[in-house]
Parts: structure tokens; C-alpha cells; sequence
DNA sequence: AGGAATTTGTGCGTATGTATC
DNA sequence: AGATACATACGCACAAATTCC
């Protein structure tokens, strides 16, 4: 029995264009076609659309203005928990996308936290950037319970869409611990920075709904580019 | 030429039941009765109330839970953003303690961002230390216009209550950049760092209930010794 | 200046999906 | 397994704001 349980019809919609704008085939600046001709071209009702809309401008993408139309703007991405915990460049914002270099099964590190029973983990390598420029390296392990198999390909734009769809995880609480520490022997060539330079460091730790630990990371980030941003309280 | 236009009415709806949540009517952790019922008695549409339901959720005072139903979230004020954001020692925890070294009322510093509407502002430098170990070099900023006169005597253990009982000041948001710097030419001898060492540095900007800026201040501390924890989400 | 056309916002009703109890 | 309740999706009509002739 395959349970496919495809994601709403809005989220396809708000993502698709995200990733639009994010590769710049939606310049900044740019105005929408009116909503009734972009629902009908993507086959939804409007009212479906408009939901999509909503949630790109909630997320500070897009500006609706009544009357006049759907408007691009090139901010950064934010969702939910992870709104107030999230890289940024030095000038503040930038808009992310990360690349999968890795995802393997392994032994638990020792040095890791408690994320889950199982003896083994899943081991995601991510290069992080913003406005293009790389700016952090990302590992992040998951439960081996969770799924025997994790290919790159289950992990498109969204992370947390594939936590939550396809291991039916949702993150309920983090906790992150910043600190100073140096570039892993893993750093790809790629990067601009070396093996053992020091650097901005963030462990964190998730919890799902039942207050479980879930999910653990570590990410290096480049402190003359970017910088790790916490927010909390009113507005 | 009277101009009525009344209010939509998700918004007299969303208003009307906040004022209703406010006032305790409704209590704490109560449930609303079923949207299509509330819908009728409120003689509107099922996607009115809806949107009036998703606004207050948004203001944090309403969860909405699929299949069960929507509870009352009574939460008047976060009394403590600064249970979030923490320094701690590297095992977790510690009892804080601080130590004023000096208070004065300068220019503002150039590369500070907006504390208030005064060109002058009192500068407070401590010391932090946690389980009586010195871990963090502080120095905090507050607008001239708060106060003409800040001594050291005026600073007990305590930053907040002084904030709160003496200045009429309450934090009600904050944002923290956190990064990597060089310790301050102030680093007094007895710290067991020097002025140029590289160790972590936090940026932190709050607002008062008003959202206007309120008060500005820069942390090194220890990464050997310390790190810096920020906690979101239930639990 | 003004009015028509365009475009997003609000509101309604209904059918179906999905999570919870 | 069935009932209940919120979530998604559709389509339509009209209002309000903007734009353009």
C-alpha cells in the first residue's frame, strides 16, 4: 500500500514560486500576471492561489497591493520556529538555499547528543548559501529508525517539509548553542574557507511534539560574512 | 461627505472575540464550540470566521487543532524573553553573577544602531562570570533621555529590576546577532583573556512595549569556557 | 478632472480530505 | 469503525483601490 498524500495545493503553488524567485527567474521588482490568469495557467482556483500569495508575502517574498498587484520582493525566507533562529548576512537578510552534498547511514558520533534509540543515524552534508555566496557548512543526523533509506533526492528545497511528509516528524522545540570553533576536515575544496580556521559554530537540538529529541546539527559559518540571528517577543 | 465603510468582518469578528478572551469570558484552555456553529450564531460564512480564527492564532492567543478543535491560549505577556537567550557554561548551566566595572554617560558610539532619540547615553560595563568563574566581558547602552544620573550603587545584582522598577522600563523583544570578534581594548587584567583574542561576541537590540528601541549590548565571552544558548518552542 | 477598466480584497456556500476522538 | 471537527479546494459575486485613458 504506497501512501502518497501529496502536499496541499497551495503549498505546491507557494513553493514553486519561491523557488522562482530564489533562482531569479522572478526578478525583484517584478509584477505578477493579475491572479485570475495565473490560476487559470496553473490549473487552481483562485482562491487557492491567493492562499499561496498570502504565504509568500507572510514570508516577506512578495508584496500584494490591492488594486495594483502581486509585486516580487527579494527578502529572506522564513518559516515557522526556524524564523527566529536563522543565518544572515552581515548587512542583515540575504535569501537562502542550501545544496546536499552527502547522506549517509552511520554509527552515531560519540560526541553527539541523544536524537533518537537506534544505534545508527542518517548523515546529511549541506553546503549553505546566501544570495549566492556560500556562507556555512551544515550536518545534520537523524534517527536511523526514522527510514532505513534517505537518498539526496528526497531532500528537495524544503527540509522541513520532507520532516514533516515524509517522516512524519514535526519539529516542536530547538535549541541551539552558539559558539566558537574551527572548520571540520570534511570542508569541500569548494568552499572558501579551510580545514581548522576558526569560525562561528551552532549545535542545535530539536524535539518532535512529544518532547523527544528528534534531530541534531552542527553548522560552521563564516563570521566576516555572515552572522546567526535570534529573535523573540512582540513583533 | 461621511466616509463609513465599516470594517471587514473578519475583523469585527477576530476583535470581538479577542476582547472576549481579554475581558475572561473566555477562559483559559476553554474550547470554542464548532466553526459552522459559531459561523451561524455570528450570522457568517464558515471562511469569514475562519479568517477571523487565523488572525487571532497568529496574535498567539488561539491554537487550532485539526480534528479536535479551537482552545483558548491565555498567554497576556511573555513575562521573561530573557529566559530564551543565555550564557552557559559548556556542561550547561552555572549561576550567573555580574560585577560593574564602571557606568558613564557618553556620546554614543558610531557603530551602534538606534537606542533612542538622545545624542548622549549611559554606558554600563560588567563583568560576567558563571559558578563564580569570569566567562564574558559586557557592555550595555541606554538612552541619555532615560535618566540624567546612573551609578554603579543604582546596579545591583539584577539589570532587569533595575530596568523595570527604576526606569519603568519592560523588554518587551529582542534580537541578538551572534558572531565571532576580537576581545575590546578595555579587557581589564583580571580577565584571563587579552584585548585581541578571538572569542564570541553577541549583538543584542531590545524594544520597549512601545517597539522603540531601548537598549544596546555587546558580549564577549569565552568560547573555551561558555556558549551562548537560545531555547524556542514547547518545553 | 473624471470615469471606465483593471486588479486585489472580502464574503458566501458547498464539497471533499484528513486528523482526532 | 464511526462520528466529529478542522483543512483544503472550488467558484462566484461584489467592494475597494489603483491605473489609465
Amino acid at each position: 500500500m504506497v501512501k502518497t498524500s501529496a502536499l496541499p495545493k497551495y503549498i505546491q503553488v507557494s513553493e514553486m514560486l519561491i523557488r522562482e524567485i530564489a533562482a531569479g527567474h522572478l526578478a525583484d521588482g517584478a509584477r505578477l500576471p493579475p491572479e485570475r490568469d495565473m490560476a487559470e495557467d496553473l490549473g487552481v482556483a483562485v482562491g487557492t492561489l491567493r492562499k499561496a500569495l498570502a504565504d509568500i508575502e507572510a514570508k516577506g517574498l512578495l508584496e500584494r497591493l490591492q488594486g495594483s498587484g502581486n509585486y516580487v520582493r527579494h527578502r529572506p525566507v522564513v518559516n515557522s520556529v526556524y524564523a527566529f533562529f536563522r543565518l544572515e548576512l552581515l548587512r542583515g537578510g540575504g535569501l537562502p538555499t542550501a545544496q546536499v552534498l552527502s547522506v549517509d547511514r552511520l554509527a552515531k558520533p560519540a560526541d553527539a547528543p541523544d536524537f533518537g534509540p537506534d544505534t545508527q543515524g542518517h548523515r546529511i552534508r549541506r553546503l549553505r548559501s546566501l544570495d549566492g555566496g556560500l556562507i556555512a557548512l551544515e550536518e545534520i543526523w537523524l534517527d536511523g529508525g526514522q527510514r532505513n533509506v534517505i537518498g539526496p533526492d528526497d531532500l528537495s528545497e524544503s527540509l522541513y517539509h520532507f520532516y514533516r511528509h515524509q517522516l512524519g516528524l514535526v519539529i516542536a522545540a530547538v535549541e541551539d548553542r552558539i559558539g566558537v570553533a574551527a572548520m571540520p576536515d570534511w570542508t569541500p575544496a569548494a568552499f572558501h574557507l579551510r580545514a581548522g580556521q576558526t569560525v562561528g559554530y551552532v549545535e542545535r537540538s530539536s524535539r518532535n511534539a512529544a518532547h523527544e529529541p528528534a534531530e541534531f546539527s552542527r553548522t560552521w559559518f563564516d563570521p566576516a560574512r555572515a552572522t546567526y540571528v535570534s529573535r523573540m517577543g512582540k513583533g
